[in-house]
DNA sequence: GGGGAGAGATGCCGC
DNA sequence: GCGGCATTTCTCCCC
């Protein structure tokens, strides 16, 4: 199949999508380099610049360029190339074409944000309303601060007016999440001048070694999942649709 | 334009890669949930059965699935519904089509692999093998090092016989990096019995907070930039290519 | 399969 | 722009 370059980079210039399947090889120079030989893909170039090379298997693109970069067809050393580049991040993919499969340019137009439930956020909300889930003498005090003690999911305090820290994770908690608790904890001793502050992980699970370490440095943890608010139809149902 | 069911189910099964672009909603619910009213999309299933959803802008998919999902173009009160599942991750995709723009069938083969340099082994790599662009005392031990002590990127000692530990970070180093580095020096210390090891970040750059950090600690850091041995061209004349 | 950590991570928000 | 952090992170490697 023949691409008619004055065609395509027309498309590039009018807002459209290019989504082009094809031999090609590629190279990428910017944040690292890479090469990726003589293979079928599918090319992607978004409205807003997005460029994105997909191999027939996996999730991820191959090699990739973010919005705004700049691309162009054309003729070099008797290859057909598209020339990509971001000359504010210093990043350049070349696609050389051996084969086009197939090609098409649309127009396409989508506003629409999703709806997503089930973040850390929402568990913070969930337990800034619902402080039970911790403790019956948890009171929250506040959610999300992006303060100067650091960006604490939850804080509040316990009925002997103890401050309490709590670390959301919306999978399971690890090294990572404690040393972030501790590190919030440790701010906050130093900024208030206090020696008594509590910190508990809130999360679906735990690993054993954070749990240790957690236990190491008299934190707890406390077994919380995320909410599913959009959750609207019954699972097993959907599941008996699909056989 | 129409969609032959039979002729979609039957490519899905025979290992093709299918693109399509549509108007279209979609439903998800795994492990979040989440709706996105009607636009325009571009929907991809690659040939192990991995699923894209991407809108006409953004480097990210708006939704997927991973590799070794289940999926069927089906009828569905009216509409016509393609819905995905993966019963072992308890994940469910449900996309309502209401207008197709594009269809491609097609049969991609690729079975190469990419080439990549510029990562934080090639850092701690060359680290290990010129030892003095961290000091001219530094001999090292070791790199890469899964060991009890932890995943450690390059192990050593300075004249002294002290145990240096040097965490790599090929972009900007953080509290994260200096957490790493300080978690590796305190189990070395505990497993050894002994009270003295060095501690080194090496990376372009670190904030000014992870830098406090590191010092608090009395560990120190080393600007060093990852290796890109692929690097082949002159960028200048890159840039001239373009313009 | 889980744990730990890197990634050309990306994306979001705040300063 | 950088910083700090979540992500339906994903991917790799090792246990």
């Amino acid at each position: 199949m023949e691409i008619d370059s004055t065609t395509f980079n027309a498309a590039l210039n009018n807002g459209k999508s290019i989504i082009l399947s094809c031999n090609c090889s590629v190279n990428y120079s910017g944040r690292a380099e890479s090469f990726l030989a003589d293979g079928d893909r599918i090319i992607i170039i978004k409205s807003d610049k997005t460029l994105l090379i997909h191999q027939p298997q996996g999730s991820n693109p191959i090699n990739y360029m973010k919005e705004g970069a700049a691309h162009k067809l054309l003729q070099k050393d008797g290859n057909l190339v598209l020339s990509s580049s971001n000359l504010a991040l210093k990043e350049y993919v070349n696609i050389i074409l051996n084969k086009i499969h197939s090609l098409q340019i649309l127009n396409l137009t989508d506003n629409q944000k999703i709806q997503l439930t089930g973040s850390e956020k929402d568990m913070s909300d969930m337990i800034y309303n619902n402080p039970s889930l911790i403790s019956k003498d948890f009171k929250p005090l506040s959610r999300e601060e992006h303060t100067k003690y650091g960006f604490i999911d939850v804080f509040g305090h316990d009925k002997n007016n103890t401050l309490v820290v709590i670390e959301c994770k919306r999978y399971s908690a690890d090294f990572n999440a404690v040393d972030q608790l501790l590190r919030y904890i440790k701010k906050i001793k130093e900024l208030k001048g206090i020696n008594n502050v509590k910190g508990i992980i809130a999360a679906p699970k735990i690993s054993d070694n954070a749990l240790q370490m957690l236990r190491d440095h008299n934190c707890e943890f406390r077994s919380v999942n995320p909410p599913k608010y959009l959750e609207k139809y019954d699972k097993q149902q959907q599941k008996l649709d699909f056989f």
